[in-house]
DNA sequence: TCTCCATTCTTGGTCCAACAAATAGAAAAT
DNA sequence: ATTTTCTATTTGTTGGACCAAGAATGGAGA
């Protein structure tokens, strides 16, 4: 078994804010988890019943009930009527979810997050030049071809997303792309905006095409060049002037 | 007021997930946000009692503190005796939280993690080399001199990640130093098995004064080659040996 | 014996009532 | 005016109750 590091360090930040006052909740929460890991339960396997779990850890089942919504929170269970708690993989749906929770977004912080996808996606430029294979190249073809049978501006965003999102994951980075994947609804939002202000699927099919094929030709400073021209190109659509229609539409 | 867009994305997303029925919970955290926003609530400032915002919602008070333990999850609340709860700017420590939670840190991750490092490191060297201030570098070189006061491990490694975030702070993205700061639980934890190894705290502070002078020197090439080895260097401690040594220690 | 349906029983969802503990705020004493 | 004491309010926790939904059971019919 592999113990993880991490854990212990998350848990000295807990304790360090926490002395020695532990509500029932989160004795709850905790004694929960070791319960997990003592049964060495797994993704889908159920928890006790809420009334059992109160004897077990002898707390009234409001009390088990509360720090059910916590462990929900976090994505680590899934509550079933009738089935009981599960134990789910909903914890990057839960992360993303908490991520973009009271981010106020402006064009400001547009401006921001299309900032940071320029660092990353010019970033990982070498990687995918020295590391990406035909395959990889082809399946971002393959991906670019959909933006253009797609109508609706959702679905558009959504292809466009998966095409940077495939691009990304190209670097080989699980850390990256998860990091990526967080800022999924902020990304698709800019190109919904982008693509509702003016039909641009062609217009991005070509862009994605022509850095597509810097890749295969392994040349850095073309990619270089047309992946910042790109992300700006979806910035012109994201200025002063979207800030009003942002609210309204 | 700007209303926030990436709101209208969340809820799209969380209104395709529950097509209709929605509990009286997840009712009365969205009943909460909304009370929040309509009374312009700020960090703070304290909700009703849960009485009173039962009475307010029509809802029970165990289901009202349900909701508010979801909403304390968030990071959003923070609940205090007496008092009720108040209006909390601890959101982002829940998202890192959140984020580290179940994270298993393999050696395979911590090979991933600096590989994510090296990406965003080298990635804002551009924008550093054009936009830093000679105040910006001083900050560097003041951060940098603290790694040689210290002496125990845990502030080493402190000192040493707040080395490296004043440098992504450098590129001035949020965005970007909100996802590096979510990992600083495992950047830490790969400082601190760097220097338990060996005391490399003189190493560790000529290479970052070595990287801040090809920063004063506006020597893109030095800096990515300086910030390359420098991240390589820490990944020779976390190699296949330190596989055991994470889980035993 | 097998299938299908009705019943029953379990379980989560919600609410209420009650008590304990903590404490803010008022009242009283100095 | 300051300190102390007290009271009322609020959260923390528990047990119990009821409902609705779904699983489990058992029996009736083929």
């Amino acid at each position: 078994m592999s113990t993880d590091v991490l854990m212990l360090a998350a848990m000295a930040v807990d304790a360090a804010r926490e002395p020695a006052k532990v509500s029932a909740v989160d004795r709850l929460v905790e004694q929960v988890r070791e319960l997990v890991r003592n049964r060495g339960l797994v993704i889908g396997d159920a928890l006790p019943t809420e009334r059992d779990l109160g004897e077990l850890f002898q707390a009234g089942r409001n009390t088990v009930r509360e720090a059910l919504q916590i462990l929900k929170a976090y994505g680590i269970v899934e509550v079933r009527p009738k089935i009981g708690a599960v134990l789910s993989d909903r914890h990057e749906d839960a992360v993303r979810k908490l991520f973009a929770f009271q981010n106020d977004i402006s064009p400001a912080s547009f401006l921001d997050v299309q900032g940071y996808r320029r660092i990353i996606e010019a970033g990982i430029c070498d990687h995918i030049i020295l590391h990406a294979t035909d395959a990889d190249l082809a399946h971002l073809d393959a991906v670019n071809a959909r933006i253009l049978e797609d109508q609706s501006i959702d679905d558009a965003a959504r292809c466009d997303f998966e095409f940077h999102e495939a691009l990304v994951s190209l670097a080989s980075n699980r850390t990256l792309l998860t990091n990526y994947r967080l800022l999924q609804p902020v990304i698709t939002q800019i190109m919904r905006v982008g693509k509702a202000t003016k039909p641009v699927q062609v217009d991005t099919h070509l862009a994605h095409t022509q850095i597509i094929n810097a890749l295969k030709a392994r040349d850095r400073v073309a990619y270089a060049y047309l992946i910042s021209r790109h992300l700006e190109y979806g910035l012109q659509f994201v200025g002063v002037e979207s800030a009003r229609s942002a609210g309204g539409d």
